[in-house]
DNA sequence: CTTAATTTTTAGGCAAGGCTAAAAAATAAG
DNA sequence: CTTATTTTTTAGCCTTGCCTAAAAATTAAG
């Protein structure tokens, strides 16, 4: 049996190979625990073969490991999508109860949400629900805050990490599908304004990091 | 927090309660641990305030232990009748995957459940379902293997702890609400000859003791 | 290139919850 | 009432994951 805490460690090290070296520090940032207990869980992840680790160097996910990681993900986005679908939580809540039962579903209560959501491939936030063997659905999506002025974008995917954050994006309309229009953008990381609606908002970093935008082609957009 | 481990020796003291005195070996028994690991923990449980221990002699339940056992309880047969009434698993799948499950749902996540499933008041095996403050709705039952030749009777519940005797008595045509008459009964715990919708069925000890009946009152009775 | 700062690892502990083997208590049998 | 059997507890050990404090390695700065 593979426990909660070796779960834990080995999706947070899957995410954060995304971008860049995985260190000791930084894991042990993700997961609030010292860097020590990290070095310590390390190499009995290795030991296991669910990694590679060199000693002040980093750590890279085996294939095993990796496939453990795309299991829990998978689990973590199907139950988020079925706590927002059928059972009505709102999109700020389903992700730490997600976190929880993420380790404690059998196959088959993974299969039975499965078919009830209808093979989904994309959670509440717009993240992939990785297939059963591991694909992973694909869609272009780049940093709302790599958008120029003039661009027409739709909200592709946010961050499902802080609730408040979600509830303050729903609160001014942010949510997923919607087309905004990039009408200003100040340097340094300064903040956009948009038109969301009809209404002009401005988004500042700390907000615009946890959006992810697609253009809207032209003859999919729809008049105003 | 309170562990899982914790959970699952309340539970299952609180359960033994109710048939007589609750020993360290039947304890490790029912967890499948050893006697010397039960002792071990039922130290901690009393310094917890949890339950009450005297050394050789038995264990009870606190006011505080059983509140924690009616909640796990709670959890466990709501989480049952919700797989089997919203998510279509049958009755003999539910148990091992709320036995999991159960110690890992919130309060939302039971609330949501508990009122899907229009307040219910007993899990797919007729068992009563602890009320949030505690109370458990009662319906007077009785052991099959105490009825007498010629009483009519209907299945009330049935255990839910073996899922191959589950499936045998869904196959043999025994379940929830179902009616009964009794043919005849053998001395010495032996076999009963039943009447199920009109075929003669043995029912011997073993499969018995499995079953829970309450008479059927003559203006109840369908004519056959 | 050498010193300072940062990161990582080592060493040693702790709590939970298991285990085995042996001792002690309680119960049953002669 | 004494001996044998069964039950329970003690003692000591193990693994998992976490911790702190100190040492070692790496990286950055002068």
């Amino acid at each position: 049996m593979i426990s909660q805490a070796t779960e834990d460690y080995i999706k947070i090290i899957y995410k954060m190979q995304g971008n860049g070296t995985v260190t000791t520090n930084s894991i042990a940032k993700a997961l609030s625990v010292t860097s020590a207990s990290v070095t310590n869980m390390l190499k009995r992840l290795a030991e296991m073969r669910l990694l590679k680790y060199t000693s002040y160097k980093g750590v890279k996910l085996t294939k095993a490991g990796e496939k453990i990681a795309l299991e829990v993900i998978r689990h973590h986005r199907l139950i988020e999508l079925y706590l927002s679908e059928i059972m009505g939580y709102t999109w700020d809540e389903v992700h730490d109860e997600a976190e929880r039962l993420e380790h404690h579903i059998s196959e088959q209560f993974e299969e039975k949400i499965f078919n009830m959501l209808g093979s989904p491939e994309f959670d509440p936030h717009g993240a992939p629900i990785p297939s059963k063997n591991g694909n992973i659905p694909k869609n272009e999506i780049s940093p709302l805050t790599d958008c120029a002025p003039g661009d027409y974008v739709r909200i592709e995917r946010v961050s499902d990490a802080d609730p408040e954050m979600l509830r303050y994006l729903s609160e001014i309309g942010l949510v997923l599908m919607v087309e905004i229009k990039i009408l200003s953008k100040e340097p340094f990381n300064g903040p956009l304004t948009v038109n969301v609606g009809g209404t002009e908002r401005m988004i500042w970093d700390e907000v615009g990091k946890n959006i992810y935008v697609a253009p809207v082609l032209s003859n999919d957009k729809v008049e105003a």
